[in-house]
RNA sequence: GGGCCCGUGGCUCAGCCAGGUGGAGCACUCGGCUGAUAACCGAGGGGUCCCGGGUUCAAAUCCCGGCGGGCCCACCA
């Protein structure tokens, strides 16, 4: 133990942050703080989602995520937890490959190849490296306080082979499969992508068109289709109708064509057709096989070659009459409906664009075209055949790559899939397992995307990923899943000396196939990238390798990230977790909000409005410690917006909080109070009220801040905090309490508010410091810790026991008196009467015995913040000796009822002082006046009433009755108000001379010769009150004497102070 | 078309789960202060709690409908 040090009075949080990481850093504090974990018996498997390490600066919405993280870490670690705090970065994928793509200028993989896989693949992994170095640092500039020497990486060999096994459980499970699908395709990336990666919309401009097919039997009549894609017409196959809906025959001058009936009006009106008419009608069901010709089939080649094509089909589920006209174009080959549907007529599949967004040989004209300048075209041959119906324009929201922009393509491709599908009851089942917060994130939000559950297609197209652990023999067919290198091994029958386990090294492992001895291929693919991060529950830990790990830390007890992982991670993770182990592999979800512009727009550095942890340091009011708590403020589960004022605002707060540390520290230090001997313990039964009630208010704030965070609302922990610190420390205990450590003796009250300041504040540390880790660090080391004390904040388990302090009474009789002050306060300042200037009494009117309670107990709290020789407790009624009923005519009501007498009536009305009159009226609602012998009865319809304060005396009401100042100030109390305003001038001169709070010095002072004995009286009170050892009354303001001379205004008065320090 | 979130003073928000006299900060107006803090302190003005209906003794809070803003899914693709 050791006495309490003063802190320095300057705050400078920019400066302090950088000595607290060096601290850390040099003496190892969260090394030590997870060693000194590691035999709890309590784990915590805190698994954390990998951001993709695309750039090497976070903005502040990442920023946001991880300090989020860190907080609940450090109240889990605080809590007696060993956290498993390990970080992640997700290597692989098209965000890395776009940016070095960029940087090299490549625009097609072509180009890759050319550079060279290898060199391209190298380039990928040493740019993932550089900037998980650079967003470490920054993290962990912030005070993220994880494990940042051992993050998990998903392109290491150890986790690409815990990923390989999570596809060789999908085998052995009969989920993993190979065939077509219709995905949505990057013709620049030629690559598919997932349904979830099309996040990105643009808004484009395509041709909206109407089209005839000419009935095979009868060239007059047509049906007729509506799409946006006119490229896909060459590979149309079949149309769409809905066996329930009614269908029109139209007849538009010498043809017809066939519409839904409910969409006939509109379309016409569309096509600009005035003159029309319906000839007839047919149910949808019946259109079932009639046949068409292509309208293309000229420029198409293998449109005539097609057998059993080129007919009606049905559908009731994938047609409406909401929009085009009823008749579907189906192109099997590029769209996911129409290739059910296709399938289920035993129709011909084939796309007719190929990887790079080309049409393909069999396009026939529009071969080698561009599949959306291909449009034009097409649009141009079909007016001229005369088969274009209607020629518009349409913008809608069109999908592009999440990562290069280009509008997406719809394709049949043949992919490799997982058929989660057939698992999609469990899924439903262990996500109800699972603890949401906000609740509705879970029942709600996930339980709907799960809803909608799809075959998870993990081939992609491109490089830089997890190879897909499938080989394939080249002359049967059969294909091998491999697990692990081991495993490869086997299979090769050899040691394989690989770089490493990714493209293009992986490509050259040949195996012989164990069925019929040809030759086993990898397939070229790799792996979805939400595989990579799906499977990190157990590969981050080495499993299947090594179980130890696995065995001690599963299930993960908590994922943390924001509402775009609905979709993705928190999905990816569970799909993972029932392929492999047939369970969720979380307990429970924290999903919070993203970070915003003062605008409420998403950031982007394409938008110019992303801020970077540099911006925020930079700032005048920024610091690390200010950003933490401005984000944690914000409620998790809603969006942040960003404010410079914010943080402003947050940064007068801290300031605050340090003023409340130096505060006390400077006065304990001084003191010399060393905290071991003197123990709150010893002191309970002597303390005063107002200690009890701060110590009732940090067991409070103990209690909710520890709850808050359980619950994982950590805004409610940061704001509690703030509220406690601002207003009940310093608004108000520091307030009451400084009169106490000005004294000079060694007195017990004294002791008393130094015991209960050590108390709070020291409690107060450990409950900030998981929000404000820099600043609660700083003030530790410099004034509080000592020889046999924990080397750092971090070190101290969470308090516990502080709720026995909890005195909901005197918090009440504190909340009483509060409210008294204030409202006397508010007197004085209506009244224009300074607080300096202290008052004969002030007046508690109430019939509450609590109040009453309240005000005896602290009285000495309200007198003195008042600055009132007396309070005294009376009863509600006796409102009357200070204040008066006044009655207003109101002259529309009176008049009606008086008519020519009814001024007569007002001027007795204005002029009425009977109280009793007025009682009676307010009682019953009606009295009766006397004018010239005349008796009048007046309702109170007819007056207004109002109050009058006597002389002398002012008041208002407040919950429990009135507070009454009374005004009189005595002479006494005048002089008194003189002396104080002397004593503030002069305090004000020592703070200008910057002296240190126990100088001694000589005042001399000049003031108006009436005012001279007042000055005599109190000089006692000057000379102790401003540590004055002489103090001399000039004879004239030029005699004043002194280093430092001042003139002031005192009311009225001219007086002249010199200081000289001693 | 379906789902979710949000709507409270000029601005930014708390309160809603668990019904009981409408709050905080900034801004604004006024006052200033006993030496922790003028990056401050005190007091005050400012509210149809988006709109309508219902339940209830009582609704910002619970229920229903509507309007407006945002996000996701579906369709156009």
């Amino acid at each position: 133990m050791v006495k309490v040090r003063s802190l320095e009075q300057r705050f400078e949080p920019k400066k302090y942050e950088e000595e607290v990481l060096k601290f850390w850093d040099s003496a190892k504090v969260y090394d030590k703080v997870r060693e000194s974990l590691k035999n709890s018996k309590r784990k915590y498997y805190f698994l954390d989602g990998p951001p993709y390490p695309s750039s090497s600066i976070p903005h502040v919405g990442t920023l946001w995520n991880k300090i989020l993280k860190d907080a609940i870490i450090r109240f889990h670690r605080a809590s007696g937890y060993s956290v498993h705090d390990q970080p992640g970065y997700d290597c692989h994928g098209l965000p890395i490959e776009v940016q070095i793509e960029r940087k090299l200028g490549f625009k097609s993989k072509k180009d890759i190849e050319e550079f060279g896989v290898e060199k391209f693949v190298e380039e990928c992994k040493s740019f993932a490296l550089q900037n998980v170095e650079g967003l470490s640092r920054s993290f962990k500039d912030f005070g993220v306080s994880m494990d940042w020497d051992k993050p998990y990486l998903t392109m290491t060999d150890e986790y690409i082979e815990s990923a390989w096994w999570l596809v060789k459980k999908a085998e052995e499970k009969g989920l993993l499969d190979y065939g077509l699908k219709v995905v949505h395709w990057c013709p620049r990336c030629e690559t598919t992508l997932a349904d979830y990666e099309v996040t990105e919309y643009r808004d484009l401009e395509d041709p909206s068109i109407y089209v005839k097919f000419p009935l095979k039997d009868n060239p007059k009549k047509h049906l007729l289709i509506w799409t946006t894609t006119p490229w896909t017409l060459p590979a149309n196959v079949a149309v769409m109708v809905n066996p329930d809906l009614e269908y029109s025959w139209v007849d538009v001058g010498g043809e017809e064509v066939l519409v839904a009936t409910e969409r006939v009006e509109a379309v016409m009106k569309e096509a600009g057709i005035e003159s029309y008419r319906v000839t007839g009608k047919v149910m949808g069901r019946e259109l079932e096989g009639l046949r068409y010709v292509h309208p293309l089939e000229e420029e198409v080649d293998v449109q005539r070659k097609l057998k059993d094509a080129h007919r009606v089909v049905l559908s009731k589920e994938y047609v409406s009459a909401a929009e085009g006209t009823g008749l579907v174009h189906m192109a099997t080959g590029h769209g996911e409906e129409d290739y059910k549907v296709g399938v289920q007529y035993g129709l011909p599949v084939f796309s007719l664009v190929d990887d790079k967004g080309f049409m393909e040989r069999e396009a026939g004209k529009y071969a080698g075209i561009y599949h959306r300048d291909a449009n034009k075209l097409i649009v141009d041959d079909l007016r001229s055949k005369g088969f274009l119906f209607h020629e518009g324009r349409i913008k809608h929201r069109y999908p592009v790559c999440w990562r290069c922009k280009t509008p997406l393509v719809l394709r049949a491709t043949r992919q490799w899939y997982i058929r989660v599908t057939q698992l999609k009851e469990r899924f439903l089942e262990e996500a109800g397992n699972v603890d949401w917060v906000p609740k509705w994130a879970g029942y709600s939000r996930f339980r709907n995307w799960l809803e909608g559950l799809r075959d998870w297609i993990i081939s992609r197209q491109r490089y830089w990923g997890t190879p897909a652990p499938i080989w394939v023999c080249g002359s049967c067919g059969h294909r091998v899943v491999v697990g692990s290198k081991d495993e490869l091994e086997r299979f090769a029958g050899r040691k394989l000396e690989l770089r490493d386990l990714h493209r293009p090294w992986v490509d050259q492992v040949v195996l012989k196939c164990p069925k019929c001895g040809g030759e086993m291929r990898r397939v070229p693919d790799v792996l979805d990238v939400w595989l990579d991060s799906g499977v990190a529950f157990y590969a981050s830990l080495g499993y299947p390798k090594n179980e130890e790990k696995f065995r001690e830390l599963m299930p993960v007890d908590l994922i943390i990230e924001g509402h775009d992982q609905i979709a993705g991670w928190f999905f990816s993770l569970l799909r993972c977790g029932l392929i492999a182990f047939d369970r969720s592999p979380y307990l429970r979800v924290l999903m919070h909000g993203f970070a915003l512009d003062e605008q409420g727009r998403e950031m982007h550095k394409s938008l110019g409005n992303y801020v970077e942890p540099r911006q925020v340091l930079e700032y005048e009011y920024g610091s690390r410690d200010v950003f933490r708590w401005f984000v944690l403020k914000n409620t998790v589960w809603e969006d942040l917006r960003f404010s410079w004022r914010g943080l402003e605002e947050t940064y007068s707060d801290l300031n605050i909080l340090w003023n409340v540390y130096y505060f006390a520290t400077m006065y304990m230090s001084l003191d010399g109070f060393d905290p071991a001997l003197h123990r709150l313990e010893d002191y309970l039964d002597r303390l005063k009220p107002e200690d009890r009630w701060i110590l009732s208010r940090l067991g409070k704030l103990a209690s909710t801040v520890t709850s808050s965070f359980k619950e994982l609302n950590v805004h409610k922990a940061a704001r509690d905090i703030r509220n406690f610190v601002v207003e009940d420390l310093s608004h108000w205990y520091v307030r009451l309490v400084r009169p106490r450590v000005w004294l000079e003796e060694d007195v017990e009250e004294k002791k008393l508010a130094y015991v209960t300041l050590y108390h709070v504040l020291l409690n107060l540390l450990v409950l900030a410091s998981p929000i404000l880790p820099f600043t609660t660090e700083k003030i530790y080391r410099d004034a509080f810790y000592g020889e046999g004390l924990p080397e750092s904040i971090h070190m101290y388990s969470w308090p516990s026991g502080l709720e026995r302090f909890i005195d909901e009474k005197v918090e009440s009789e504190m909340s009483v008196a509060r409210e008294i002050v204030e409202v006397a306060l508010s007197l004085r300042m209506r009244k224009g009467v300074k607080i300096r200037q202290p008052l004969p009494a002030l007046y508690v009117l109430t019939d509450s015995p609590d109040a009453k309670n309240a005000v005896e107990k602290l009285r000495h709290i309200i007198s003195s913040q008042v600055n009132v020789k007396e309070v005294k407790v009376l009863e509600s009624s006796r409102v009357r000796d200070y204040r008066r009923y006044k009655l207003t005519p109101v002259y529309r009501a009176l008049g009606p009822v008086f008519k020519s007498e009814a001024g007569l009536v007002a001027e007795k009305i204005s002029s009425m002082s009977d109280q009793a009159f007025i009682e009676e009226l307010l009682r019953n609602g009606s009295a009766e006046v006397e004018v010239n012998g005349k008796r009048y009865r007046v309702t109170s319809e007819m007056v207004q009433v109002s109050e009058e304060w006597l002389e002398g005396f002012f008041g208002d009401s407040f919950s429990h009755g009135f507070v009454v100042l009374d005004l009189r100030a005595s002479e006494r109390e005048l002089a008194e108000g003189f002396a104080r305003d002397l004593l503030r001038r002069i305090q004000y001169m020592r703070k200008e001379l910057s002296l240190p709070v126990n100088a001694e010095i000589d005042v001399s002072i000049w003031v108006p010769a009436d005012m001279r004995k007042y000055v005599e009286e109190y000089s006692g009170f000057l000379k102790s009150e401003a540590r004055c050892r002489n103090l001399a009354l000039a004879e004239s303001a030029e005699g004043v004497a002194g280093d430092y001379r001042r003139e002031w205004e005192i009311g009225d008065f001219k007086v002249v102070i010199g200081l000289r320090r001693v």
